[in-house]
DNA sequence: CGCTAGGTTGAGGTACGTCAAGCTAAGTGG
DNA sequence: CCACTTAGCTTGACGTACCTCAACCTAGCG
């Protein structure tokens, strides 16, 4: 392709989802332009899913990994007795089963929260990508431990932090995360996901969960309706979710 | 070097200590003959690291990273109350941070739990090998992986199970843990650690934590006396937990 | 106008936390 | 060889954060 077909489909590709995944990045080096086109260039398979389906299966054996455009994805897990555990949200931007690129098998599932738009590119495209541009490889793979900086973080707040704490950590983290991919609006960014769910991501009850939730809101810290989470207090919640962004690695730095 | 040079230095060099990372990587993947004696001529910085001490230091610029030769460390965090939530337990063999050649700056300190053997590395060095040994790179990618998949499957532990559960799950990972590097013999590892500790990872109280261990051992699915943990019924402890050791990884794949 | 998914509220139970004491074994100084 | 100390383990009593069950309420929607 030419120079100039590559710069239309990279423009091409960027309007049609990929700023998100190219926040996300950009906020964490400067990519050149070619590692940019090299990305956008990949021969990514769209798809659409609907609320609630599983978008990556456990226990298979993958081939491909996943890109979410928009929507809400979760990784979840199950017991015996039927009760859930969600061990990652994922934003839009998020790449979220890069890791089936290293561990071939996954351990848990993913699944849409809301309808998604994703992309999926395959395990031998990606690995060429990775030989082929280190350091952009090494950007990705910065991804992944981010990912897992993230989870560092809630194991703390499942295990020492009560359950008000926990779910303003949730807030910050999310706001955070949001505005990295332009999707924060003044304190205020879309969630659109029932109380279940949530009680799910927190470890909690779900009668609990909307007690804590309340509390928090009649304290003054946020509202939450329709969907939309707006934080009313970014210091406070801070404070009491002891939050420290750090971790989200938000600096542009040589990878 | 020479051949023969070569060949001395890597016998050197498994003897003293890489024994551990060396069976942690090939329960992986198959490693060529180029690739481990690149690995281990890079320019290791051995030090020793009394029980307590803190091997990495968090909130610092970290320009190297560190693979744990012998003893046992854990990832801790703080809260402001002086609560400590360990985020995870290292066994030799064990990359501790090898997630700081991308993250640059932690979030978490490490710890030893008990003595330890530790070699240093400069991720400068780190980068180099990844990219002259794209293959040796994903290898140790799937490392960072499994590590976080580790973390994945605590978190399901801290958020949906009661504590004896959470415990016997600790038990068997570190069973498997200890197995691929070579120190279960016959159910039985070192696990030199206060009880205070285990009630830092298992996100319990010191008095509930010590209950719970009791009743595990009464009901004779452990003993847990001199630093030593013996598995005395697998089948009951894997059922109790609900533990799948898939995510361990421990299958050779071409990664 | 009734149905349904999701949110809210109350009452009572339980797993876990806190406080406080006593126990045990290993180390230390006389 | 015997106090004495200390770190770690064990036990009891009691408090609380969270869970369960069971309603009821509300807003959308056919």
């Amino acid at each position: 392709m030419s120079d100039i077909g590559t710069e239309t489909s990279e423009r091409d590709a960027q309007r049609d989802g990929f700023q998100a995944f190219l926040m996300s990045l950009e906020a964490r080096d400067v990519l050149s332009h070619d590692e940019r086109s090299a990305l956008l260039a990949l021969d990514w398979r769209r798809l659409s899913v609907a609320a609630s389906r599983e978008i990556v299966g456990h226990h298979r054996h993958t081939r491909q990994s996943c890109l979410l455009l928009s929507g809400l994805a979760a990784r979840a897990m199950w017991l015996r007795n039927g009760e859930r555990q969600i061990s990652a949200v994922h934003v839009p931007g998020d790449f979220v089963d890069l890791h089936g690129l290293f561990l071939k098998v996954l351990d848990h599932s993913v699944i849409a929260l809301t309808n998604c738009q994703i992309a999926t590119v395959d395990h031998d495209a990606l690995r060429a990508l990775f030989e082929g541009y280190p350091h952009l490889g090494r950007v990705l793979t910065t991804l992944v431990a981010i990912d897992a900086a993230i989870q560092r973080n809630w194991i703390v707040g499942l295990g020492r932090q009560p359950a008000e704490a926990r779910l303003a950590r949730l807030v910050c983290e999310l706001a955070v995360r949001m505005d990295i991919v332009g999707l924060l609006d003044d304190g205020r960014f879309p969630f659109p996901v029932t109380q279940e769910t949530l009680s799910d991501i927190l470890g909690l009850s779900l009668v609990h969960t909307n007690r804590k939730l309340m509390q928090l809101r009649d304290a003054g810290y946020l509202t939450w309706t329709r969907g939309e989470v707006t934080i009313c207090d970014w210091e406070g919640l801070c404070e009491l979710a002891e939050f420290d962004g750090i971790y989200l690695n938000r600096r542009q730095e040589p990878r």
